[in-house]
DNA sequence: TCTGGGGTCCTAGGACCC
DNA sequence: TCTGGGGTCCTAGGACCC
């Protein structure tokens, strides 16, 4: 199995339309003002010796490189993008799935993976003007993992037999699902690396960590992934809005009309796609950020049935703290 | 580090039913 | 009436990913 992950994507695409921006930092993210609330999307290489990277705040990003091109989330742009890129990798006889804006699975029949990887590269580079790094490996999690010591622009294979030797003394963070509150949680149990994860107790961890996510990382930590590469079309479970506003709201009217208009706007997404939505959740960030949600079953199919379910969702809030973010999310009748 | 916006999946507790 | 045990569904929150 292959992963193929574009490299820098945001910036690359940029760079692409603008070739001044080569070789020079650039950080896209928010709306590219970086005095304003928002988070950096992507960081090219360059931005990146700074300590810029995704995630960070944009100001903290301007401290830190003040010399970067900051520019704007051109979502339209990345989309066209992606799909040219997409299109040249089902082009071949693999079976393709797409994971985001930048990522994919190919199921491949080959006794050279490495120089069906090249070509790839290849065939990206050629058909999109794109750099992608490639990682190959005998299932899913391990060509997912392979590929962050590709990049940027490479191939790398990492199987069962290699699994220890790379990863084995490496944090457990390094693993496609654990993240920073879950790496610590195994810390304060002794858990410190890869290996001592996959030497533990499925049933042990399981009594800490939940009666499915325990004896999942174990199964990470091992290098185990039996799901298949699936190349049917994605269907969403949910579709939302939300919004971080620039100045905080203190006057509930406004809060109560803004929901509405989010309300409106998801409601005219799921009705394009002709999906029954099943629950509306509202959700609210006070200041400083503490976040909360509310959901509403609804009813009746009927025109406003949404933005119904939404005001009937905020209306279970009674805490009425200066709001920073507002957001709602239809899920859908989940047959 | 003053912390986006799009999502997905899992957990725990309570309600409810037999 | 001083109170079991198992199963399922719903809800809010948390963690994670791109």
């Amino acid at each position: 199995m292959l992963h193929v992950d574009l490299d820098q994507f945001l910036a690359a695409v940029e760079v692409l339309r603008d070739p001044e921006l080569r070789g020079r930092p650039v950080v896209v993210g928010g709306d590219g003002d970086p005095a304003k609330r928002g988070v950096v999307s992507t960081a090219s290489y360059e931005a990146r010796e700074y300590g810029v990277h995704s995630g960070l705040p944009l100001r903290t990003a301007a401290r830190r490189c003040p010399e970067a091109v900051f520019l704007p989330v051109d979502r339209p742009a990345y989309e066209a993008a992606s799909a040219e890129v997409m299109a040249t990798l089902r082009a071949s006889t693999a079976v393709v799935e797409v994971l985001g804006w930048d990522e994919a699975f190919l199921a491949v029949d080959t006794d050279d993976p490495e120089a069906e990887a090249a070509e790839i590269r290849r065939r990206v580079r050629e058909a999109t003007g794109l750099e992608c790094s490639v990682g190959i490996g005998q299932n899913k999690l391990q060509a997912k993992l392979a590929t962050g010591f590709g990049k940027p622009g490479g191939v790398f294979r990492l199987t069962g037999e290699t699994w220890f030797a790379v990863l084995g003394d490496r944090p457990t963070d390094a693993l496609q699902g654990i993240g920073r509150k879950t790496a610590g949680r195994l810390r304060e149990l002794g858990i410190d690396t890869v290996r001592r994860l996959a030497e533990t107790d499925p049933g042990e961890l399981a009594g800490h960590l939940g009666p499915a996510t325990g004896p999942w990382l174990v199964r990470i930590a091992r290098g185990e992934d039996s799901s298949p590469v699936t190349g049917t079309p994605y269907v969403a479970r949910s579709r939302g809005r939300e919004v971080t506003y620039q100045r905080d709201l203190e006057d509930w009217d406004e809060v109560r009309a803004e929901v509405e208009r989010l309300a409106r706007l998801v409601a005219d997404e799921c009705a394009a796609e002709d999906r029954p939505v099943a629950r509306v959740v509202v959700k609210v960030r006070f200041v400083p950020f503490t976040t909360r949600t509310h959901g509403q079953a609804v009813a009746a199919a009927t025109g406003s049935a949404v933005e119904q379910a939404a005001l009937a969702a905020l209306a279970r809030f009674t805490t009425r703290r200066p709001v920073r973010l507002l957001g709602v999310r239809a899920e859908f009748d989940r047959r």
